[in-house]
DNA sequence: CAAATTACTTTAGAGCGACC
DNA sequence: GGTCGCTCTAAAGTAATTTG
């Protein structure tokens, strides 16, 4: 058991493909620590045509050579569509034309920026009717994300964003796409269970668990137990087995070692939820909580807001996990943090009153 | 001041296939 | 026909930031 778990922390700290999109309501860069921290590295890689934005697992940017790989999901959302699409096709004629006409001759642009983008129907998910189309246009890979100023996208048609070489490479079958993906997710997770190896690209369940199945038969993924854990797991063959992992790192609420909640209860006894969509009253922890990985265990977590005018880095609340130290662990964690800080161009860390850890914490900043 | 973006969790219930 | 387990859907709650 304390073998998987190392070689889970080694995988999933030191190698992350699919970086989620980089900056959420708090203006924190969201993705973990993934070499040294570089607040421009993700958009320096974009604008260079390293990587592009895409529906990965979430909203997330992948390596632009992976364009074929994810050709299939483009083409599958241009066959079956959106119900939002084929209402549309029905009650709006000519609309869906109209928007791939608007982004063509006038692209980059964003939703506003149409002529009839349409009436939104409420905060977070109410997408006007121009943001359906542009949306599902983007995910049949017919249009592609130039750039985002704040958090807003500005599509543009594939060919002007994409260059040549991918976008024209052959399309990488269903199939062997999901078999590759599949082996992927097994490298970062360590260890997964058929669901959670599926869900890492969020490929279809059934299908995925067949090719799991297909991948043990043909020793692709190792089939292995884990003590107590009463479920068929695999490992990528290549899994190593660090004698000991010495990581330190915050991680956002999409990191790999999160992103599956069944599997962080599993490997490190941490229930974890993202609380942004919790009414405040309600929350346990936070707004916007980071798990704290150190050494190869969650230790503790911290709400973290980043005050841009004030130049501080807010650390509203900060808590210990049950049977670790807290002085510590608050020692490591103000050394995490003052790499965040710095990183996020903050020069002063302030520390609130709640949680267990933050009296610790801050005596360990003093 | 409005616009733009949006990552999840929880619960309940329906639908479906496998199996006895 | 009934049960089980799995999958899918829907609904509601929610906040921060910068730009124009």
């Amino acid at each position: 058991m304390r073998h998987v778990r190392k070689a889970i922390d080694t995988m999933a700290v030191l190698q992350i493909d699919s970086v989620n999109v980089v900056e959420r309501a708090h203006q924190l860069t969201i993705f973990s620590r993934i070499g040294p921290y570089d607040p421009d590295l993700l958009w320096r890689a974009l604008r260079q045509r390293e990587i592009f934005e895409y529906w990965a697992h979430m909203a997330s940017f992948v390596p632009i050579a992976d364009w074929p790989l994810w050709k299939h999901r483009m083409e599958h959302q241009k066959q079956h569509g959106w119900h939002s699409i084929h209402r549309l096709r029905k009650e709006a004629p000519g609309y869906i034309e109209s928007v791939q006409r608007q982004v063509a001759e006038r692209g980059p642009l964003t939703v506003s920026d149409l002529e009839e983008p349409g009436e939104r129907r409420g905060p977070w998910w109410g997408w006007a009717d121009g943001k359906h189309v542009l949306e599902w246009l983007f995910e049949c890979g017919d249009l592609a994300v130039a750039e985002r100023r704040n958090f807003t996208r500005y599509y543009d048609i594939a060919e002007r964003v994409i260059p040549a070489v991918h976008r024209e490479a052959p399309t990488v079958p269903a199939e062997e796409a999901y078999r590759t993906l599949l082996l992927r997710s097994a490298e970062r997770m360590g260890v997964g269970s058929a669901k959670g190896l599926v869900d890492y690209f969020r490929l279809p369940i059934t299908e995925g668990r067949r090719l799991v199945a297909a991948l043990a038969k043909e020793g692709a993924l190792v089939p292995v137990e884990v003590a107590g854990w009463d479920e068929p797991l695999f490992m990528h063959p290549g899994t190593r087995f660090p004698r000991s992992v010495e990581a330190r790192a915050l991680l956002n609420p999409f990191d790999p070692i999160v992103w599956f909640r069944e599997h962080t209860e599993r490997l490190y006894d941490f229930h974890y939820r993202v609380e942004i969509y919790v009414p405040a009253p309600k929350r346990n922890y936070g707004y916007y909580v980071f798990p704290f990985l150190l050494g190869d265990r969650l230790v503790a977590r911290v709400d973290i807001k980043a005050d841009r005018k004030a130049g501080v880095l807010q650390v509203p609340g900060a808590f210990l996990e049950d049977g670790h130290d807290p002085k510590r662990v608050a020692r490591e964690l103000a050394i995490e943090l003052g790499e965040m800080a710095r990183w996020l161009g903050l020069g002063d860390i302030a520390v609130g009153k709640k949680g267990d850890l933050a009296a610790p914490l801050a005596a360990a900043l003093a």
